[in-house]
DNA sequence: CGCGCGGCCTAGC
DNA sequence: AGCTAGGCCGCGC
């Protein structure tokens, strides 16, 4: 808990709906700029009780996760339209519009 | 205690 | 524009 995960967890948490970040961004909040793949491993062995928005983190790409994740890709992305994400033609999140600017907050 | 692997990233071809 | 090759840090075996 104490450590990287749980700081991990606070800023993902404060994710606000319609708008996404990725782990590089995350880890870079952190101080860490190389630890994005930490960052991952955090969202896998987030606990369910705290209710964490591991769906609105995705990759540099706007890419959604593996099947492995949530089920299924789809999932995630209906998940996602349904807080307002918008997707490209070819299936990526429009990390333009909603990537989220922490620098706004 | 050591090695390998990730919900990745960046740089190069 | 799409693929390969390293690199980085923490966890599991």
């Amino acid at each position: 808990m104490n450590g990287f995960f749980s700081r991990v967890y606070e800023i993902v948490a404060r994710i606000p709906e319609g708008k996404v970040a990725t782990y590089g961004q995350i880890a870079l909040l952190l101080g860490e700029p190389r630890s994005a793949r930490i960052v991952g491993w955090a969202m896998r062995a987030a606990p369910e009780h705290l209710n964490l928005p591991c769906h609105r983190v995705v990759n540099k790409l706007g890419e959604m996760s593996p099947d492995y994740v949530f089920g299924s890709s789809e999932i995630q992305k209906t998940m996602l339209i349904s807080e307002g994400i918008t997707f490209k033609a070819n299936g990526c999140i429009d990390m333009k519009k909603h990537l989220w600017n922490v620098l706004k907050l």
